[in-house]
DNA sequence: GTCTATAAGAAGATAGAC
DNA sequence: GTCTATCTTCTTATAGAC
C-alpha cells in the first residue's frame, strides 16, 4: 500500500475511534511513520483526507452495487435462492451477512466514523441514512416482496414485514459495535430472530 | 433559570449539534449572554460542564425510575392497562410514547449528544446502551412477559417478541432524529408496526 | 517525498479591575 | 459575577533544505 493510501487507512482508524476533531494531523502522520508536514505532499489539508475517505467509500459501494447487478447476486437470483433454502441454510446466510458487516474492517470503521460525524454535517447524515437504513430496507423490501409473491412468505404489508426483519438486525449491530463482548449473545438472538421471523411470516415446510 | 443552569442548557444544545470538541467555551458563553472568562466562575473548566450535564441526566432518569415504582406506572399496572386496551388505544399510547421521546427537548438533545460522543469514552457507550437498548428492552420484556402470561400475547420466546416490538421503534427514532421531515411517514409506519405486532402475537378480540 | 524550523491562529484558562 | 487583557498551549499549515 502506498503512502497516500496508508494515510487514508490510518486516518479512518483514528477518526472512527476519536472523531475527526480529536485526531491531529500529527497523529495520522505518526501512525504512517512520517512527520506531519510530509503529509501535506499527499493531501492539501486535513479536511481533504476526510473527504478522500468518503470518496473511497462511495466508490466501494458503487462497485458493490454494480457487482450485485452483474453477477448472480441480483435480488431476483437472491429471491430464487431464498425460496429453495432450508431454515438451517437461511440462518447460516443471515449469520454470515451479519458477521461480514460487523467485522469487515472497512465497514466497521466507516460505520463508527459516520455515527460520530453524522450530526456535524447534513450530507453525512444522508450518507448514514442511506447506507444503514434506506438502502438495506429497500433492497430487502424488493427481495422479500418477490419471495412473498412466490407464496413463500405471507403478509399484506411487505414494508412492515421488512422492517420486522431488518430492524432487529440493525439493533444487534448497534449492540456489537458498542460492546464486542456481547457478540456471542447477539448471534444467538440473531438466530432466534430469524427462526421466529420464518415462523411468523411462514414458509412452506 | 440561573446562570449556572443556563450554561448547562446552552452547552447541551451546542454539544448535541456539533459535538463536544467542536463547541468552544466562548460559544457557550455567547449563547448565555456572558463572556467566556465569566463562565469559569460557575464551572472549573469545559469538561466540568460536560460532566454536569451527564450528572443532571442521571438524576432525571433516577427520578423517573422512582416515579415509575411509586406511582401507578409500574410494569404490573402497565401490564394490567395493556390487557384492557383496544387496539386503537394501544396505537395511541405507542404514538404518544414515541413522540415524547422524539420531541422532549431534554431527551432529544441528550440522545444526540450521546450518539456523537459514545465512542470517545467507554463510560458514555455504557450510558447509551443502557438508556436506549438495555433498559427499554428489559422493561418491555417484563411488561410483555406479564401480558403474555395473562394469555393476551402468545409466544415461546418473550425476549425475541420484545425485540420484534422495540427494534422497529428504535429504528424509527433513528430515522426521525436524522431527518425530522420523515416524522409523518415514520408515525404511519409506527402505527402499522404496532397493528401488525398485535396481529402476529395475537390479542383476544 | 521527507525532514526541521517556524509561522499563524485558535482555544482553554487565568489575573486582576470593577 | 462580569469584564478586559493576557498567557499558554496546542494544532494546522507553510518554507525551504536535503
Amino acid at each position: 500500500m502506498d503512502t497516500k493510501h496508508r494515510i487514508l487507512d490510518e486516518a479512518l482508524t483514528l477518526f472512527s475511534e476519536k472523531g475527526y476533531a480529536n485526531v491531529y494531523v500529527s497523529d495520522i502522520a505518526e501512525r504512517v511513520g512520517i512527520k506531519a508536514p510530509s503529509l501535506y505532499k499527499h493531501y492539501k489539508n486535513k479536511r481533504a483526507i476526510f473527504e478522500a475517505i468518503i470518496e473511497e467509500m462511495n466508490e466501494r459501494f458503487l462497485k458493490q452495487a454494480e457487482a450485485l447487478n452483474i453477477s448472480g447476486f441480483s435480488a431476483e437470483a437472491d429471491a430464487g435462492i431464498y425460496k429453495n433454502m432450508s431454515e438451517k441454510e437461511l440462518l447460516k446466510l443471515g449469520r454470515e451477512l451479519f458477521l461480514f458487516y460487523l467485522h469487515d474492517n472497512y465497514n466497521r470503521r466507516f460505520r463508527k466514523m459516520l455515527t460520530i460525524e453524522q450530526f456535524a454535517d447534513k450530507e453525512l447524515a444522508k450518507v448514514y441514512m442511506n447506507l444503514y437504513v434506506d438502502a438495506p430496507l429497500s433492497y430487502q423490501t424488493m427481495l422479500l416482496g418477490m419471495v412473498a409473491s412466490g407464496g413463500m412468505l405471507h403478509t399484506d404489508n411487505v414494508e412492515i414485514m421488512t422492517l420486522h426483519f431488518y430492524a432487529p438486525i440493525y439493533m444487534l449491530l448497534t449492540i456489537c459495535d458498542r460492546d464486542p463482548e456481547r457478540e456471542e449473545e447477539s448471534l444467538k438472538m440473531l438466530d432466534e430472530h430469524i427462526r421466529q421471523f420464518d415462523r411468523i411470516y411462514g414458509r412452506k415446510e
